[in-house]
DNA sequence: CCAAAAGTGTTTAAGCTACACCCATGA
DNA sequence: TCATGGGTGTAGCTTAAACACTTTTGG
């Protein structure tokens, strides 16, 4: 079938060669919200999988790359206007059957968002909104994934925890100017774990380039309590050496 | 064009919706081979980059998991009966144009090796060989790679190293049993340093689970010298803390 | 003055580096 | 016995965890 598809390709292969797959690109957009680990997740309407939640995404256009197509999906469906923050390529997932349609490769991203404002505009309302990670992946709670999306989550969710040990990225997380505590708050979302936060701020001090103070200013406390020293994202991309955390599933 | 493609799935697309893409693998086998940290490559013989080295690979099949099709590649471009090793994936390439004769997603593949024959037979002599990393690299060496496969090995080449910080899979580039010395032999070929031996011996054997001495045995020594003690690979996977190598780019 | 949040100092333990030294074998 | 590769002990340095303590604001 369709094999006049390439036809025009200098060198001509028939299609039982290369049969034709649709490619998608799937986006786990993790930010912290409410001190809590959350990503964007939308309500399938259709079948397959109507009524289940699944990750934003959408098929890669023919004269498109597979980063540009997420960088443009992005925008799209975090409703910003520029996105500003982290996107990385995840892991690409293609078993037969996995959309029980056709034969679909999806490239899944990661992305690293600030707080952004909850998607649930009036019509769009219980369209799209942000999950806490937890919730999404404890089950009793009744959210059900399409697909594989579940296997996607829990990649993407492994691979945020993994990239605050070793690289910057967890500022990608907060706004800027932003303060140590801040910073704090993000890594013990991400993982889940107490971190003091005496030894954490020694820590991100001693590396050059994670964070650079913002000239003098200050932050008033909320509630009162001492003003914090305002920072901004340095050049440093990665941590040597790197902070780490305590696995349980590992020991030493 | 095609859409009668996907005419039977339950909810008729458009082919403009989700434009048929050929999706392929394509490996990226490291061993170490006298002492040298290499790959192997395969020479093409059609254009497009004909005469030009390329990673061994192909379509993935219709009814064919991604990892599936890797796994039934790697054998037959090594040339083995049964692959022994790690696989896993590495990540996807997906721009227009990077190959010419049609849009291609390739999602390449990463493999560790033990020490495997030379697959120059007879009258396959120079249609697939091993390289050392450094050399295809190198450029002055004249080795021109088809494709993105340059880049693709470059992420391959940057992933070992890293692997091998966190990971037991140095133990994938030894056969069985094997010495602390030979353990040793493929961290300074990947990492290209000289790493103490003395001190590389005490990490190891700290993490429990990275090595296993095999009862009593030992291997006479080559040229003279004390025997080694024998060890096979142990049940951990990650390690503990990490094996650092220090790196150039990056410092503390 | 008190509560709250930010930030510093200090003790102690753990890990790593370097280097000296001992062990077991072949020639 | 010497050369060679395998393996251990240990002193000293560096990093990290724990916890007590000081600073600066609002009420």
């Amino acid at each position: 079938v369709t094999s006049e598809r390439f036809g025009d390709a200098p060198f001509g292969y028939n299609s039982s060669d290369h049969p034709p797959f649709a490619v998608t690109v799937d986006l786990t957009v993790f930010t912290i919200r409410n001190g809590r680990l959350s990503l964007l997740l939308v309500l399938r309407g259709e079948d397959p999988y109507a009524g289940c939640w699944a990750l934003p995404g959408g098929f890669v256009h023919p004269e498109e790359g597979l980063d540009a197509a997420a960088a443009r999906k992005l925008p799209e469906e975090t409703k910003v206007d520029v996105f500003t923050g982290h996107l990385e390529q995840l892991a690409s997932y293609g078993d037969p059957g996995r959309d029980p349609r056709m034969r679909v490769v999806s490239v899944a991203y990661l992305a690293f968002a600030p707080d952004l404002p909850e998607p649930v505009a009036s019509y769009d309302a219980a369209q799209a909104r942000w999950w806490a990670a937890d919730d999404v992946l404890d089950a009793d709670n009744g959210v059900e994934l399409a697909f594989d999306h579940q296997r996607i989550i829990l990649d993407g969710l492994e691979r945020v925890r993994a990239k605050l040990e070793y690289t910057t990225l967890a500022t990608q997380f907060v706004a800027e100017p932003f303060t140590l505590g801040d910073l704090h708050a993000v890594y013990v979302a991400v993982w889940g774990e107490p971190l003091r936060l005496t030894n954490f701020r020694r820590k991100v001090m001693s590396t050059e380039g994670f964070i650079v103070a913002v000239d003098d200013q200050r932050e008033p406390g909320a509630g009162g309590g001492r003003p914090a020293t305002l920072y901004r994202r340095g050049d440093a991309t990665e941590l040597h050496p790197p902070l780490r955390r305590d696995r349980d599933d590992i020991r030493r």
